[in-house]
Parts: C-alpha cells; structure tokens; sequence
RNA sequence: GACGUAAUAACUCAGUGGUAGAGUAUUGGUCUCAUAAUCCAAAAGUCGGGGGUUCAAAUCCCCCUUACGUCACCA
C-alpha cells in the first residue's frame, strides 16, 4: 500500500428521477475510472456518493404526483443505487441525505456556525401559494417580463431577453402550481457571508492546486461582481429543519449547503458499516480529495464547502483537485430529468442488458471535458461494432482461437523474442505510459482511446506474423506468445474502463487473483485457457432501428 | 445585457509560432486466424469571417458572426 490516501467524491444525483447517461458520463464514469486506477495502482482510496434528497425540486413533483416526498426520494434512491451497481461504479458507499446520521452531522454543523455568529440574518419579500401554504421559489412562479414583455419569464429572470429580475418586477405573476397569483410575503431567513478576502485567499490557493482554468474564472468572476451572502435557509416543508433555533424552526436548511456535507456523512456512514474511521482521511493533510462533479454545481464545492467546513472545523481538507465536466447532449439536445428527455439508465438497462460496458465506451469516449459533447445511437452503434468487436473484441478472439488451433489452448513458453517483437512490446509499454498520464490529467476520453490502440498494435503485429500460415513452430510460438503479452496489458487496463469485459476475458484466459503477482499477469507452466467465447455482441442496422424506436 | 467557452476533413475531435493530423464513415486493394472482422492505400480541409503583429499564424492581438454556458431562492 502507498502513503497516500485518496477520497474520491461523485456529484449527489438528485433524487427527483432516475439518473441518465449524463450523470454517468459527467461524473460517475470519470470518478469511477480514476478511483479504479488508484485500486489497481494499490492507493488507499475511499470512494464516495450518495442521493440529494431534499429541496424544493422534490416537494413539488410529490404535490404534483399527489404523493409524498418520501415516497418519491425512497422510489428513485433504491432505483439509483441498483442502476450505478449494475454499471460497476466502484462506490465504497452510496448514502443519502434523509438518513438519521447525514441530518445529525449537517445540523451540528449548522449549529455550530450560527454559534459562531457566521450567519447574517436578513428580511425579504417571497411568493407565497394561500393555497398550499406554500412560499415559491422564484422559479415557480411566471408571469410577463417588464423589459421585454415575453410571457412565460421566470421570477428572477427571463429567458428570452436574459434580464435579471427582482422579486414583485413580473407582470401578472402565476404559480405554476395552483395557476393562480401568489401574494408576496415577508420572510426572514438566514445568509452565508461570502467575505471577499476569503474568496481571493480560495483563488489562490485554487490557482495554485492546478484548478482548470475554468474553475478559476468562476471565482475570479465572483470576486469581480461583489457577492457577499447566500440564503441558506428556507420556507418549505421538506428538508433538515432547524428545530433548536426558535425563530427559524418552520424553516428548513437549504439544500447544498446541507448536500454538500453529504461526503462527510456518506464517510460517517461507512465508518459504521465497517466498523473502521474514515473520517480521519478527512482530517488527514496527507489525503487528496477529488471532487467529481457536472459544472451546474462549480459555486457549492468551490465556495460553499470550504467556507462550510473550516468554519466548522478547520482540520477538515479541501479539494486537491476538482472535476468539471460539462453536460452531454443527446442528438443535440439538452437532456432534462424533469422534462423527460433523457436516456434512463433503467430503460436502457431493461432493453439492452448486455451492451453496458458498450455504453460505458461510448459514454467515456464521448465524454463531455472541455465542452458540451453528443450522444447519438449512431455512435453507440458505430463504436459498438466497428470499436469494440472491429478492433479489440475481434483481437481478442482472434489470439484465442489461434492458442486452440495451434497448441489446443496451451499457453507456449521458452521463447527467445526476436528486435521486432521487443520493438513491439516496447510500444505497447509506451501506450501503458500514455494512458496513465491522461488518467492523471483527468482526460478519459484520451486515454481509452489509447486503450483500443494497442488493440491496433496487436492486429498489425498478427497481420505481419501471420501465425495461421506459418510454418515454423518456434514462429508461431513466438507470434502468439509476443501477441498474449498484450493482451495481458490490455486484460489489465481493460478493469479501468470496461468491467464486464475485463471479467469474461479474465474467464475465458482461466486466471484468477492467485495469477495477479505485484499488479502483472502470470501465466504458471502449462496454463490452458479455455474455449472461446463472444465478449460483444454486434448490433445490426435492424436492432438499431428498433434502439432508435424504444428510446427516441 | 454582463461575463465566459468554443468554431479545424462528411461526422467526432487532437494540434498554443516552423511544410495541416487521428479515428469513424466513403472508395480501392489485401488477408482468410477472427463476430462480413484485420491489414494497406486513396480521396477528403482558404483551420467561422475580416484586419493586425511576425521571416513565418490554426496557434499571438483586435473587430465581427454563430453556437453553447453562467449570472447570487433550480439543483
């Protein structure tokens, strides 16, 4: 084991639906690649997430479904944690923020800083539903803009002219839940000071950890247009309520700020299942977290937690680093839970249980790093058949059932490797290389596709060893033997990105953990492999039609 | 409106001052161990537009256009 420890965080999903394609290519998949590297590499790492399962999002849709939120945070929650164990995300622990433990923690935090004094407390106007007893969040309620007089502007701002309202600006305001016009009602609630001092001091320590660029300027614009406060409590009937403070104990904490302490307790958590303390990792100077998270929620890693936590306790860490990704597309378009234009990981898990490590290609390949990026069926197909079987599952099976013909599975030993065959192995190393640099930066796209070209090396090696016409023994012997080396390099890397694959080709080579020794694949004398078997199925033109059908 | 990010071959992207690159798709050839897969080759680009700096610009600077994102009670 090596010194360092790592926490490896993925965004909270929020619990108003199923997750799609964009959670797992915006955070699980890269948090889950990079928490896979350090286990392979032999890093003590504690891999954490959990469900986000207060806010307003979640009262609304159980008004609207005429259910209660409870009913709709425990529907998505269990949903949630079988789809990602089905993708192999490797969690350590999926928690969620209405367990008994996570509500405890947050409020002793919360406690202890409004101890402190840290809290201002500040008057303002709200929307008020008469009927549901409700207040609204600006974004329920809609009405006409006074500046360009479209009709469907949202409280605090309109769309179509990308003005900033004020609350009581919009014209013929209308709940969006009753249809009928909200009174405005004064409320008092509870602001986070931003201190620009302690921003800048975050810039630069930020600056300094390597923070992509695009971080930086967030911040950097936070500190040039002067915000100083953040609500974080709320009017609503759903969350953490503030019970011990009198004059806010009908008043919930708002959602990040109690979400964001949600690693924490997620740690707290585990601690008890296993009866082990993680929570030391979060005092520990020697940890490195890494956050993993979509760029909707930049400000709450970024600002809220730090300002959060060391206030509460200043041993605890901040970030090492923090990945941003940027939202994934669907045929262009912006996928919505609430709207229902996604591709749900049940939907696809129901219809296309054996091509999840293919989408676990396509969504890795497509991964949307310094931009917006596309998902389309096409691609899946594409990357399917022409990648995935084409390249590497047709390399695969071309060694295997090469081993059987010649040496009926036996695996050749005693070989003398010729220049080519050195110069060959030589480059596959280079690819190992390249691929744990761009794991390193945090470029997965990069470094699977580096992955399928060493599956490029090797079919050009067997194209000019041509081990099927040779006919000297000790040729193919060599050939085949030169051709297993790489597959054991892929075999290995293979467990970064495509877990399913990884645990058939493991099968089908007869090998098992005892055949593991310091991080290499051992052959012992002998060894047969077994027969060969499809790792990927191919997708024709007519099963794409039918996909484009179900999911379109 | 303010701020930010981007624009490179049909598609997806790499390329931060020195003769335009990769993968996919297309076309032709090759192999026959392999899931009509491999391998080789061809074709394909005024690097969004305009101006500037430089011996030299996709790359640096300025202006414009287009797309996307964020903007302090959505998460």
């Amino acid at each position: 084991m090596k010194n360092n420890k790592y926490i490896i965080t993925a965004a909270l999903p929020y619990t108003n639906g199923d997750i799609h394609i964009g959670h797992l290519s915006g955070v699980f998949l890269p948090a889950d690649i990079y928490n896979r590297y350090l286990k392979l590499n032999k890093y003590k790492s504690i891999f954490i997430s959990g469900s986000d399962e207060h806010g307003v999002n979640i009262l609304i849709k159980s008004i609207n479904e005429n259910t209660s939120p409870v009913n709709i945070i425990n529907k998505y929650h269990y949903m949630i944690k079988k789809n990602l164990k089905i993708f192999k995300i490797s969690l350590n622990n999926y928690f969620r923020t209405s367990n008994k433990i996570h509500k405890k923690y947050s409020l002793k935090v919360f406690y202890k800083l409004y101890n402190k004094k840290f809290f201002i407390e500040k008057a303002t106007y709200q929307y008020y539903d008469k009927l549901y007893n409700l207040f609204l969040a600006d974004r329920f309620v809609i009405g006409i803009c006074p500046i360009c007089n479209y009709k469907e502007a949202y409280s605090d701002i309109c769309e179509k002219c990308g003005n900033v309202l004020k609350i009581g600006d919009l014209k013929n305001p209308i709940s969006i839940l009753t249809g009928k016009k909200p009174v405005l009602k004064k409320t008092i609630n509870l602001f986070l000071l931003f201190k620009k001092k302690y921003i800048i001091y975050l810039y630069n320590k930020y600056k300094k950890l390597k923070y992509n660029n695009k971080i930086l300027k967030y911040i950097y614009n936070f500190i040039k247009i002067d915000i100083n406060k953040r609500s974080i409590t709320r009017d609503i009937k759903w969350g953490i309520f503030i019970k011990k403070i009198k004059k806010f104990n009908n008043k919930v904490i708002y959602v990040w700020f109690e979400a964001i302490l949600g690693y924490i307790s997620s740690t707290i958590d585990l601690s008890y299942k296993r009866k082990k303390n993680y929570i030391k990792y979060w005092k520990n100077k020697n940890t490195k977290l890494i956050n993993f998270i979509g760029k909707d929620n930049i400000v709450f890693h970024t600002l809220f937690y730090p300002i959060i936590i060391k206030n509460y306790n200043k041993k605890y860490i901040i970030p090492n680093y923090i990945n941003v990704n940027e939202f994934l597309k669907i045929n262009g378009k912006k996928i919505s839970t609430s709207k229902n234009k996604a591709i749900f990981i049940s939907k696809f898990i129901k219809y296309l249980p054996n091509y999840i490590d293919s989408l676990r290609y396509t969504l890795i390949s497509e991964m949307p790093i310094n931009k917006d990026s596309n998902f389309t069926w096409d691609k899946f197909k594409n990357n399917n058949n022409s990648i995935l079987i084409g390249i590497f599952g047709n390399y695969f099976n071309r060694i295997i059932v090469l081993l059987h013909k010649k040496f009926n599975g036996y695996i050749p030993n005693n070989i003398i490797l010729t220049k080519y065959d050195k110069y060959i192995l030589n480059k596959v190393n280079k690819f190992i290389n390249k691929i744990n640099k761009y794991i390193l930066k945090y470029n997965f796209r990069m470094a699977i596709n580096e992955f399928i070209n060493i599956s490029r090396i090797g079919n050009k090696y067997l194209s000019i060893t041509t081990p099927w016409k040779e006919k000297n023994n000790e040729n193919i012997k060599r050939s085949l033997y030169v051709s297993l080396e790489i597959l054991k390099n892929i075999t290995k890397i293979s467990y970064l990105f495509l877990p399913y694959t990884y645990k058939k080709i493991l099968k089908i080579l007869n090998i098992n953990k005892n055949n593991f020794i310091n991080n290499n694949i051992i052959f012992p004398l002998n060894h047969k492999i077994n027969k060969p078997k499809i790792i990927f199925k191919y997708i024709t033109s007519n099963k794409l039609k039918k996909i484009k059908l179900i999911f379109e």
